[in-house]
DNA sequence: CGATTATTATGAAAGCAATTGAAAGAAAAT
DNA sequence: ATTTTCTTTCAATTGCTTTCATAATAATCG
């Protein structure tokens, strides 16, 4: 067991990785005995290749994220804060009155509001997501316009000039936003320029702006800001959302919504 | 066959969604004695599939949901003249070079083309088509572009002046178009305004349009035509089309390649 | 058709393993 | 020597699964 006297920790992990890969699962007993190292370090090792996509983590160990193809479809589908993510996205979908076009970013949240948008009529729902678009396939009585441009297959988007172009053109009622992150400053934020690139135009064209964001989001701070509180008329979110960051943008004027 | 001794939560998850996506439907008897877990697991793990809209639960079960996606892949089985499509396709896709941007059209033949572009590298892909973005999600090298605009369900593509305009904005080096009816007169047809509409603006944007037509389609005249046979500079057809009305559009200079 | 019977579902409680967070110790880097 | 990173221990918590009792649903029979 210690023919592999000192490792790493960035060795250690490299290691997990390969036999993952190699397996399809490992536990975290093995790789503590296999490694000498304590359980507890195994599990912030996969956490941290967890984080990075590396793997996906189950209880007792982990298993591997899988071939590159299926990828998209399951990381999506994996959805999490599901409870939560259902009630805001009924409460975002009875903002939507008949006749509205509403516009739904590529966020999971968004992907809720629109199955509660389904049974709706004289709807117009204007979105870059392919996952949106999907969703509304079998909802007959819905209009559905996609902004077109790059598609951007870790958010299954459509991104880029050709995005911002045609969302330069539309005028829209409603529009509801996912953000990675909400915080007094810098406001809402997402983990890429590309997606927040894509979000900013709408924001403006919108006679309402709604930022959807479960309780898990606040005070997070993603790299790309798309927008100020100021720029927001409502934030829906779940009654787990911590007080004190609540508060601190409730200071800044917003009308928060608890679901 | 339960030689698996004990998986994970998540693995099994994984397994029932596998189940219940080939079967169309699982018990939660025979998932309980497949997996060795009590029923009560089993419905804990259908309750949280279902949750996520993975599968519809049932009493005593579950069946399999996606109308998305099944009923896109029940579209796709009812294609017609397959062995032809597939030869032409394999023909027109041999036409892209690499780093072309290619554009593929929303029909079946395009396609069968989208399917031998799969594995090629260095290519940008630019459709109106749905289904084409759902045949290259897998295709990680291809950049895959979309024009956007008002979806339209029974063909799965993007129509409509949001579309020409984004047509409007792109050069492209191979344009591919599948057509209702082909004839000397009045050239390429199809059977809606809006489809032609769609693929009329992209005919001038090509440096090289690519006519791709069965047999089946050659005499027929649809209600919206989109293109004159002197705008196509190449046609590929299998080697069953009747042989007058080839001999009438090659007397036009059409240059007719067969599969 | 209504009543009975069998099957399936749901909720609560409990056991156990795995996880997390905090605090402190060890190793490496500056 | 000091800071930083990594690791461990320990206690508290969470998550998964089971059993048992009870309710709801489907099937059967008179």
């Amino acid at each position: 067991m210690s023919s592999l006297p000192i490792l790493y920790a960035e060795e250690r992990r490299q290691s997990i990785l390969e036999l993952v890969n190699r397996s399809g699962r490992v536990a975290v007993g093995d790789l503590s005995k296999r490694f000498g190292v304590s359980s507890v370090t195994i599990r912030t090792d996969l956490q941290t290749l967890a984080e990075q996509n590396l793997l996906v983590r189950t209880h007792g160990g982990a298993v591997s994220t899988g071939p590159a193809a299926a990828e998209m479809a399951i990381a999506l589908r994996r959805e999490r804060k599901v409870r939560e993510k259902q009630r805001i996205g009924r409460a975002g979908a009875a903002l939507a009155a008949n006749g509205d076009a509403v516009y739904l970013d590529s966020s999971s949240t968004s992907l809720a509001i629109a199955r509660f948008l389904k049974s709706r009529r004289l709807l117009t729902v204007i979105t870059n997501s392919l996952m949106i678009v999907q969703e509304l396939l079998d909802a007959p009585h819905i209009q559905v316009m996609l902004t077109g441009g790059s598609f951007q297959r870790e958010t299954a988007a459509f991104v880029g000039p050709y995005t911002h172009a045609f969302l330069n053109q539309v005028h829209i009622q409603i529009g509801f936003f996912g953000a990675h992150g909400i915080a007094a400053e810098p406001g809402l934020t997402d983990i890429s320029p590309e997606i927040a690139a894509a979000k900013r135009p709408v924001l403006k064209r919108c006679r309402q702006a709604v930022a959807v964001v479960d309780a898990s989001k606040w005070g997070r701070v993603g790299i790309a800001p798309f927008a100020g509180i100021d720029e927001i008329d409502i934030i829906i979110t779940d009654d787990s959302a911590p007080a004190d960051a609540v508060r601190a943008v409730e200071a800044m004027g917003a009308d928060v919504r608890f679901v």
